[in-house]
RNA sequence: GGGGCGGUGGCCAAGUGGCUAAGGCACUGGAUUGCAAAUCCAGCACGCGCGGGUUCGAAUCCCGCUCGCCCCUCCA
């Protein structure tokens, strides 16, 4: 079965084919760490763990890497007033007043004026989010690059270029890279040279624009002393510009020049990726970065751009944490949320879509045990020959088609299973890639963090049952419902379990 | 203004030229239940953003419009 992705290049859907045969190389543009990451960062990033799932589903060897930006780039430098602030710095600010409010765990930052501190501090943080939501790049060190530790590649790289006449320093000593030297400069964004002069309109500040050679020639070094983060290089001491660390770690770590699959958010498109293209081919002269360029489509919140201001803008711990729905969220519900849409559509997060979510994870948790107690400890051996194999893998091969998976899934977990050992085999393989059944053991434990003994409340709950006093069932019913669970009794007796969203 | 993606029932969506278009959730009624939950049965859309065109035939292809989203400035 041939596999397709959409591939943002040629605005089209693609056979997909590995270069080399044996081995799918794979990079994603991963979080920059001056805070907690969002649920529309990880929406991205899960689409990306998603691919690399399909692709080992169907038997391909995926080295997947992801980076985290660590250096601090500037929040803005095209207001009016020229401010413009070091997201570094600015993060720095906020550890400040939370380590005030004991919002920062006590010594989880020291020195909130060491900028490696408070990096060190979000990534940890984003490794765990990432962890419990199920990102296996997240479970390998080694693929996680952090650009802090590659700073002498970039400047190999940014040597390169200039060598090749792709990049000069201009009359304010910072390197740039000419984007007329490279004949295919917008071609993945559509934004041309002649385009970017048309549309241009009033956005282009004159004084920043005089040391460069074309309007949309981008820094790929700046010296400056003054910078939080700051490195010697032959240009001076200074920093980095924003697009070259994926340049240099894909090519360093994947060892090739030209990658089967770069992800990321759409909004990375133009100017990122568009870089990262022109940077890339114009050091190797390969005619191609990565051969598929896979973006995901921003999400909203309740219909609404998701936005500090309207007071929608959640991260993967607000969610998993209840501040955003009211009640906490199992991290195996928040996936599927997360990767339950076609990634080229925009996915509206509601608290609605949560629940669907939980009933499927509920659901599937279920069938499995179901399936383990059938199969009393035999396993089987499956080949994606098997029916509902076939079908879920048709649908992922197909340009990601989630939903169409998932309803594949669902009919079959709710059908007569005659063995139950085949069925698991099954089950497994499609979590493999979902990821959301089984669930972690924390879900399935008796004790409540109230301290409620859940299993002698049922007990209790079914003897006031058998002794006909209702009212006393009822008011159990009620307390265990207003901890958060779900209560179901039936002849066998009664069981509680906690609601997952 | 320029570059791109999308608009199928209340919600999420399958379907990309051809039998009366659709699955899940939600909702409503019934069975069951001490009451719930779960489960089972039944009900729920005269229509695929709008208008043209191509065709024997269009949600599906083409053109125009409209609405939403992303980018053109840091942003997943």
């Amino acid at each position: 079965m041939s596999i397709r992705f959409y591939n943002s290049l040629s605005n089209s859907v693609e056979d997909f084919q590995p270069v080399e045969s044996d081995r799918v190389r794979m990079y994603s543009c991963g979080p920059t760490v001056y805070d907690f990451a969002h649920i529309g960062n990880f929406r991205s990033f899960l689409f990306a763990d998603v691919i690399r799932r399909t692709l080992e589903f169907f038997g391909h060897d995926v080295h997947h890497v992801m980076n985290i930006t660590d250096v601090g780039h500037m929040t803005d430098d095209s207001n009016a007033d020229g401010g413009g602030e070091d997201k570094m710095e600015s993060a720095a600010q906020r550890i400040k007043e939370d380590k005030k409010s004991g919002k920062v765990p006590e010594g989880a930052v020291d020195n909130p004026d060491d900028p490696y501190q408070i990096a060190d501090y979000y990534t940890k943080a984003f490794l765990e989010d990432a962890q419990m939501l199920g990102l296996k790049v997240a479970f390998e060190p080694e693929n996680i690059l952090k650009a802090t530790d590659n700073i002498d590649i970039m400047q190999d790289m940014i040597t390169e270029l200039i060598e090749k006449g792709h990049a000069y320093v201009g009359p304010d000593g910072v390197v740039y890279f000419s984007v007329e030297s490279f004949d295919d400069y917008g071609k993945l964004s559509g934004n041309t040279l002649e385009n970017l002069l048309s549309g241009a309109g009033g956005r282009i500040n004159e004084t920043d624009q005089s040391n460069k050679k074309h309007p949309a020639d981008f820094m790929l070094w700046k010296a400056d002393p003054s910078h939080i983060m700051k490195w010697d290089s032959p240009w001076g001491t200074g920093y980095p510009g924003w697009h070259i660390e994926c340049s240099c770690m894909a090519r360093d770590r994947l060892g090739k020049d030209v990658i089967d699959i770069h992800t990321g958010g759409e909004d990375l498109i133009f100017p990122h990726h568009e870089c990262e293209i022109a940077q890339s081919r114009g050091a190797t002269g390969e005619d191609a970065f990565a051969r598929f360029w896979m973006h995901a489509r921003f999400l909203m919140v309740e219909g609404e751009k998701m936005s500090k201001s309207k007071g929608n803008f959640w991260t993967v711990r607000d969610v998993l944490e209840g501040r955003a729905t009211g009640i906490n969220v199992h991290p195996a519900v928040l996936r599927l949320e997360l990767i339950k849409s076609h990634y080229r559509s925009n996915m509206n997060f509601t608290k609605k879509g949560l629940q669907d979510s939980a009933n499927v994870v509920r659901k599937l948790t279920e069938f499995r045990a179901k399936l383990e107690a059938a199969a009393d400890g035999q396993t089987a051996e499956v080949t994606l020959d098997h029916p509902i194999l076939k079908q879920f893998g048709e649908a992922l091969a197909d340009d990601l088609n989630f939903s169409k998976a998932i309803a594949v899934v669902l009919p079959w977990a709710s059908s007569e299973i005659e063995n139950p050992a085949e069925a698991l085999a099954v089950l497994d393989k499609i979590n493999s890639v979902l990821a959301v059944a089984p669930l972690g053991d924390e879900v399935e434990t008796a004790a409540d963090e109230g301290g409620l003994d859940v299993d002698a409340l049922c007990k209790a709950m079914d003897e006031a049952r058998a002794a006909k006093d209702w009212g006393k069932s009822d008011a159990i019913r009620d307390e265990l419902q207003a901890a958060g669970y779900d209560v179901k009794s039936s002849p066998e007796g009664t069981v509680a379990t906690k609601r997952l969203a």
